[in-house]
DNA sequence: CAGCAACTGGACTCGCAGTACAGTAAGGAG
DNA sequence: CTCCTTACTGTACTGCGAGTCCAGTTGCTG
């Protein structure tokens, strides 16, 4: 029973480790067993198949990502108390997190999901989605707080401004991947940062 | 020697619509000849192997959106030559022009490679940075362009200014592939307008 | 008519996902 | 002490898709 957690949990870091440095689908099955030192047979009795690992992986993760941006807004609430300000405190603590982290972090299971759609069952599309919904909702909330205390110099729909946190991370992840350099979500999550500064300018 | 251009372009064209819809790994090239009506062996006598199909189908795309920019943006020009206003214009164009596309725009071929990365060789993965770095060089320009006459009110690294106009539409594109939903894109590309019109406000 | 380009078609290898199932070691319930 | 369940191991097999090899065909071209 204990055994049964160590082992599944054992898989799924292993799984981890190699989706977020090659890929789902370039991560076999095979090696997975061979880092987790099971058999194949133990991996199929956790898991019934690829997609079920996917899911498993996609839940852990959103779970760690939230309790992170709750764990980043509370420490930046703690430092101010205004709603702008602890906006822009917990975005660049984010920032600084993400230089920190060496090949990139979780956030690429978001889009790696979500471009390979197809390999992936209703289920694993789904978690994904409510997800970035979620994100979306605590994002919008805050900023709404935000304007309630500044007006915004122009106008903006607060879903999408909730959206571009997340948009931002993700495009910045994307370019990094891409360019194979290592701070570019980290300086896309500073220009966010700016912006939000020049919108939410004078306070009421 | 015209039927080979024929052929391949017709190769080309399947694959390109299959992996935008699906993803690259979940387009089997069964299914790619049953599409252009060729047998197996055909496939493999116009190209060496799925990664040499992909560099093709990288190296079209590319310059399919270069062109794609060259011919916004010269449009905006058109219609006002202060450099702010015609990247504004720009930026709205292109925001008009991903919300007629129906199943996402191709941009999703720079993201979907660099999430499958160890898929594809040295060749692929260079071809998709050389085009971003192409891309930062381009908006940074135009970007330098406005800062000679609109002072920001901020300051701003403009290689990663530059970079933030790849940065959200990616970003937006996944948001748009995983939520399933239409205008994301397009909503991301509106709201850095305005963080350009706040950031370059007042004239010098 | 020779020769090359642009294929067709079939047979084969290989790696990987997934299935099936028989067997086993360890621990708790009765 | 035995029975049962949980958490596996190990092996053998199916099926699919990528990629290789190659022999043969068709059509234009010098």
């Amino acid at each position: 029973m204990d055994q049964k957690a160590d082992t599944r949990t054992r898989i799924l870091d292993i799984a981890e480790a190699a989706v977020l440095e090659k890929g789902f689908e370039a991560t076999s099955i095979e090696e997975i067993v061979a880092g987790a030192e099971i058999s194949r047979g133990g991996f199929f009795y956790h898991f019934k198949d690829k997609n079920a690992l996917a899911r498993a992986m996609l839940e852990r993760y959103i779970e760690v990502e939230n309790a992170l941006y709750d764990d980043l807004f509370a420490r930046a609430r703690e430092l101010n108390d205004d709603p702008l300000h602890c906006m822009l405190i917990g975005l660049k603590l984010l920032a600084e997190m993400l230089e920190e982290m060496p090949t990139g972090h979780p956030g690429c299971v978001i889009a790696s999901t979500a471009y390979q759609d197809r390999l992936f069952d209703k289920g694993v599309r789904d978690l994904n989605r409510k997800a970035i919904l979620a994100w979306r909702k605590r994002f919008r909330g805050m900023f709404e707080e935000i304007a309630a205390v500044y007006e915004p110099r122009e106008p903006v729909n607060m879903d999408a401004l909730g959206d571009m946190v997340s948009g931002v991370v993700e495009g910045g992840l994307v370019l990094q991947r891409a360019l194979r350099e290592h701070n570019n979500a980290s300086e896309q999550i500073m220009l966010f940062r700016t912006y939000l500064k020049l919108l939410f300018s004078p306070p009421k």
